[in-house]
DNA sequence: GTTTTACAATGAAAGAAATCGAAAGCAAAC
DNA sequence: GTTTGCTTTCGATTTCTTTCATTGTAAAAC
């Protein structure tokens, strides 16, 4: 028996029978215990099990990669300041954008109290953010699965956006400068950002102070499509006043 | 029990319980309460609980999903057996669709260990499903959040699939019965499905022995739509041999 | 409002089982 | 004969769990 079949044969019995030891498995298939816990290492590598110690389980649970994806981005508290200024910005009734960012998540979920929104967005985590409020709609764009942002690109949908008129459009960004505006390192996702800015009677770029000065693979935005940036207050105030003669208002929070 | 089990069996009593408590969980699985307490701290962590002086109670963090998790818990060896049939008439390389209903998510579960799909759904959970796997393209039309099913509905989207060639689409449904078809409760979840019964070559529908007779508020297919049925074994053979004089191959799993 | 009191949580230590790393064995392929 | 890939052996290490003593906590009794 061969090592791939003998996995594949592993990865059988742990779907049927919900869950494996490696002692069973070692008497069963007749090799070392450490044999197969080599073997379920392969098959955890590539998420097919989940291994436990002493043995593996099904990996059905989505417990997991939830959590994770929330975890992936930390709540820093510049983060969170900067999603409460965004989310104050947006009255009751409105419809807004917010793109697949984690700033702009945090701005989501600053909007639990708000009233009638509409909020377009591309993002699964942000249209899942949204899902307990009630008087919220979700509109999302058709497209493909981006399996790093967990968003939706490539969007031929974009046009069935065009009957919205979104007030506001919260942008998240890998980069701010002078020449490059906003920069983004998914090309893919910037082909999606580039339209909505355009679409957005408002175009709000939520990023920390990190991000100034940097500039990433593609440009979706210049300056002068920006209305206004929230930011933190560690950003360097030359830099923040030469953008604000270009007649962006910068909000430092 | 593996340490990875015991705690999601302790999130699955938080879940449905509402409230746990050190003293009764250790009883329940024979652990001291030493155990339990790290166990509660491990999920607490995770924001998956809350923990409080004795026990844990759910956290309003995971609120949304809950009832996902419950639908999906229900019959479940029938829906694990009629999941992995329908998984198994999936090919490599092949596009799919699979709609929003719990039974298709079973079946998504089912594809981890194809290669090359494509898997076209309105479904936010069975996108987040596939989320993992780095070999499978997860296209959805536009549309709006419908909070149930948490899927796309109102897609004007629909057009942009045209382009793909659908080879199977599973659909689970309210209910089957001889003169409505595959009928549904939500009359927008229909809107969405009856053209995508059309868009795919082969319908396959995946629905337990509770559905049969069932009669929903609205109908996205007629039976000589249906390709192939996929069911449990308890439905009566009177009315599946009537349904397969109609030319649909019933499979009993 | 203070004091009990019963229970819960924490930290350290210890034992059993599982895992890991490195070196070595063994077969098939070149 | 050498290389390559898979497997095993064998200590050393880690993980998981329990026990027990100590500290902390919530709420009833005064």
């Amino acid at each position: 028996m061969y090592l791939e079949e003998r996995r594949q044969e592993i990865l059988k019995l742990v779907t049927t029978h919900g869950r494996v030891s490696v002692a069973d498995l070692s008497q069963q298939f007749d090799v070392s215990e450490v044999t197969i816990r080599a073997d379920l290492q392969a098959l955890a590598d590539r998420r097919l099990v989940v291994r436990t110690y002493g043995g593996a389980i099904v990996s059905n649970h989505r417990l997991y990669d939830l959590s994770l994806i929330q975890r992936r981005q930390q709540n820093i508290p510049e983060k969170r300041r900067i999603g409460a200024a965004g989310a104050a910005r947006v009255a009751d009734g409105e419809a807004i954008f917010l793109d697949s960012s984690s700033t702009a998540l945090v701005v989501a979920q600053y909007l639990k109290q708000h009233r009638d929104l509409t909020v377009v967005t591309n993002s699964l985590v942000v249209a899942q953010e949204m899902l307990g409020l009630p008087n919220v709609a979700v509109v999302m764009p058709g497209g493909t699965l981006h399996h790093d942002t967990v968003s939706l690109i490539d969007a031929g949908g974009l046009a069935a956006l065009e009957k919205y008129h979104i007030q506001k459009g919260f942008f998240g960004a890998y980069g701010l400068s002078l020449t490059a505006g906003l920069t983004d390192v998914s090309a893919p996702e910037v082909e999606v950002k580039r339209p909505l800015v355009g679409m957005c009677y408002q175009v709000i770029a939520v990023l920390d102070a990190t991000k100034w000065g940097r500039i990433g693979v593609a440009s979706f935005a210049a300056l002068a499509d920006v209305d206004t940036i929230i930011t933190d207050g560690r950003v360097p105030e030359a830099i923040a006043s030469q953008v604000r003669q270009l007649g962006v208002d910068v909000v430092v929070v």
